[in-house]
DNA sequence: AGCACGCCGACT
DNA sequence: GTCGGCGTGCTC
């Protein structure tokens, strides 16, 4: 029998199959991990297929060298979606295979957390010499207990006694497999009964296809979702649920565990890989049925699926930018077709995409067009800045954002203000000669941050010193950007000395619960105001906040990427939502410098239809995805010629495909890089726009032509979020 | 990725 | 004469 492998390394030329001997005796299987012998060397790899014939010349097949595990840690429908993902985005078949299990799972860094428990022998007589009373001390205190006792609880004891009991055999060691248990907090459950919105969701999300359940902000989609869950349990299948990433806080995770308690596996990255390993292990073996966590959590190892559901699905943390590059709903479409089950994609304001799928049926739309709690959304007003400037206020808020702030700490209430830039300041630059400071590697302005006393390069993370004059023309009238959430923070605070500011951001976020203890401060201070980028915006509620100032609405308008103005919309509803979620009233003020523009507009009225109305005109006329894809390939290399020259190479021969196909391409040129150099390395792209019918096959083309003249300075990118 | 093989410079 | 630099090419 032969069988073929994958192996364990993602160098592109390795990426194929190689086919080795399988012993007589072994039980191999399909989807198990082996050890090969390859090269001079043994490395892991992933047996794909078993088979009677091989391919390869037989003189030269080596056998395989042994199994990793007695179990095929991947199972068929990954084997099948393996090879689906690694053709549709152009993957190496071991980067995906590595998706599907747990990263210890590599270079056999082990399973299963066994620990050492320790015992008296009752089968010896237990006779200590008098001189030996440590020894005695852990005898007795293992008689008290009765129990196997672990390491940790005799850690008061030292080591070598322990050990001389052990090796006088009155103490059994024995090794038990422990589970890690990541998650204590408890919760009562509550249970809602659905409204009739809500009941008549769950009626209709049923069969094989995929569902776009469009709920208001406060509609109560989180039951929905709970209600599919459990009627898929009731029916003896099982469940994924996706959640952004930073919705996955201790009181969302805890809403789950009281509902379906152990059979709830929760992945998210605040595990250590040993938890993580034991929460895919619960799941892999069936002990666990459903799983909840973020992107990654859509290669939980459950067979027979009966649900699938991804929250908030315009969320662009379900595309992975980098490594292997993948988009979550292509990934939940390809399971949930596998499965034969049902896909729901919640959201309050869907991403341009998947709302026109629904408009031309290949989605089932489903709507939930009122707040559960029956109060209506925040007023949010409008302030334009520009005015603000005519008369005469200049500063970072403006007079009626001052005025509500003064009012919310008069009535000791809370205010959350927005603001999507962190840092103090944007870059540095000299009034005199222009001069912005950069980072030496990368070519973006450094961000100036006051604490720390750094400008600090958002890109490598690589911090350098403040200026204090001008390294080309030597003048000291350094000058700040626009600004920041720290330069917020200190104008509030110089406003409002007595009132308890708090900060949250990226930079503030860093250690591993400062994210909960900021917002624990927060909801125990009154009044307070929490300053903040993209984190704030999300989940939490606070019954005291009643103000919600949004300072530079424009920022995120202003990305040159087509996506921009979407999300934009989506940030405001979402930062809006925070506003009067309880009794009092709510309220939120917006500020921007372009006051007409009509993301604002629609945005103030809560208007999802109306502004995907208008999104889908612009892209359509304009010939942007949904209605087209765009490719961009990017070429990156510390040698500047030598990409410069590959650039050329394929950029000539994809010119030809466009003669080939002249009436699907609507762009297409080759230029360096909009930021020319990340880490040192020289960045250029080519950029195509192809219209939607022929563009699978196109990029295809395009794909195998840059492909055959480099396999590691070259990165494929569709629709690509960012375009640094 | 790693590792072997291979073909040129300065060293106990 | 040899040790060792890293370019090239292969791994079932």
């Amino acid at each position: 029998m032969y069988c073929e492998v994958i192996i364990d390394q993602d160098a592109k030329v390795l990426d194929k199959v190689f086919e080795y001997i399988i012993p007589d005796g072994m039980d191999a299987r399909e989807g198990m991990r082996v050890l090969v012998p390859f090269g001079s060397r043994i490395i892991q790899g992933f047996i794909i297929k078993i088979k009677q014939e091989c391919n390869f010349d037989k003189a030269k097949l080596k056998s395989v060298h042994s199994l990793v595990d007695d179990f095929a840690c991947i199972k068929p429908e990954m084997l099948q979606l393996m090879k689906f993902m690694a053709r549709k985005n152009h993957l190496t078949l071991a980067s995906t295979l590595r998706l599907f299990i747990t990263s210890q799972m590599r270079e056999g860094k082990v399973k299963k957390l066994f620990k050492n428990f320790y015992k008296l022998n009752s089968a010896v007589d237990i006779q200590l010499p008098k001189t030996a009373k440590k020894q005695q001390q852990i005898v007795d205190y293992l008689k008290a207990q009765n129990r196997p006792l672990s390491a940790g609880e005799l850690a008061g004891f030292s080591a070598s006694s322990l050990h001389s009991l052990i090796d006088k055999q009155i103490i059994l060691r024995e090794s038990i497999h422990v589970q890690r248990k990541p998650f204590t907090i408890r919760q009562d459950e509550h249970r809602v009964t659905l409204n009739s919105d809500q009941a008549r969701a769950c009626q209709l999300i049923n069969g094989t296809q995929t569902f776009l359940l469009h709920g208001v902000t406060g509609s109560g989609k989180t039951e929905v979702y709970m209600h599919l869950i459990e009627r898929t349990l009731a029916e003896g299948k099982n469940a994924i649920m996706l959640v952004p990433e930073i919705s996955l806080t201790p009181q969302i995770m805890a809403n789950f565990k009281a509902r379906f308690g152990e059979r709830v596996a929760l992945l998210h990255s605040g595990l250590s890989s040993g938890e993580r390993f034991d929460e895919w292990n619960r799941l892999f073996e069936g002990e666990a049925q459903i799983a909840i966590g973020a992107r990654s959590a859509i290669f939980a190892p459950l067979e027979n699926l009966g649900i699938i559901i991804i929250d908030e699905e315009h969320e662009a943390s379900y595309i992975s930018e980098s490594n292997p590059r993948y988009f979550t709903h292509d990934v939940a479409s390809f399971r949930a077709s596998y499965n034969k089950c049902p896909l729901v994609l919640g959201s309050a304001t869907p991403s341009i995409e998947s709302y026109e799928k629904a408009k031309n049926g290949q989605y089932r739309l489903i709507e939930l067009p009122t707040r559960a709690n029956g109060k209506e959304m925040p007023p949010l007003q409008i302030v334009d800045m520009m005015n603000e400037i005519r008369n005469g206020n200049s500063g970072i808020f403006s007079t009626q954002l001052l005025f509500e702030l003064a009012n919310v700490i008069k009535n000791k209430k809370q205010a959350m203000i927005f603001l999507n830039r962190r840092g103090y300041s944007s870059f540095m630059r000299c009034r005199d000669c222009g001069y912005v400071a950069k980072c030496e590697d990368c070519d973006v302005s450094l961000v100036y941050h006051k604490e720390d006393q750094r400008l600090k390069c958002h890109f490598c993370g690589k911090q350098f010193k403040v200026l204090t004059r001008c390294p080309k023309c030597g003048s000291e009238s350094i000058k700040q950007g626009a600004v920041g959430t720290q330069q917020v923070v200190e104008k509030l605070r110089e406003l409002f000395p007595d009132v308890k500011i708090l900060r949250m951001d990226n930079d503030t976020t860093a250690t591993k619960n400062a994210y909960q203890k900021i917002l624990s401060e927060f909801k125990n201070t009154l009044p307070s105001i929490l300053v903040g980028t993209q984190m704030i915006a999300k989940g939490h509620d606070f019954e005291n906040v009643v103000l919600v100032g949004i300072v530079d609405a424009d920022q995120s308008l202003y990305h040159s990427d087509y996506r921009s103005t979407e999300r934009t919309f989506q940030l405001i509803t979402q930062v809006a939502g925070r506003a009067g979620r309880s009794e009092s009233e709510g309220k939120v003020i917006l500020q921007t410098y372009a006051p007409r523009h009509y993301v604002y507009k629609f945005a103030a009225n809560y208007d999802y239809k109306g502004f995907f109305r208008k999104e889908e005109n612009i892209r359509q006329t304009t010939l942007f995805p949904p209605f087209t894809k765009i490719i961009r390939i990017l070429f990156a290399s510390h040698d500047e010629n030598y990409v410069r020259d590959l650039l050329k190479i394929c950029y000539n021969e994809i010119r030809q495909l466009k003669e080939k196909y002249p009436q699907d391409f609507v762009y297409l040129d080759a230029m360096k890089s909009p930021v020319k150099r990340i880490a040192d390395k020289y960045r250029y792209q080519i950029l195509m726009r192809l219209k939607a019918d022929r563009a699978d096959q196109i990029e295809q083309e395009a794909f195998d032509i840059v492909n055959n003249h480099s396999k590691d300075t070259v990165f494929f990118e569709v629709n690509p979020q960012n375009l640094s």
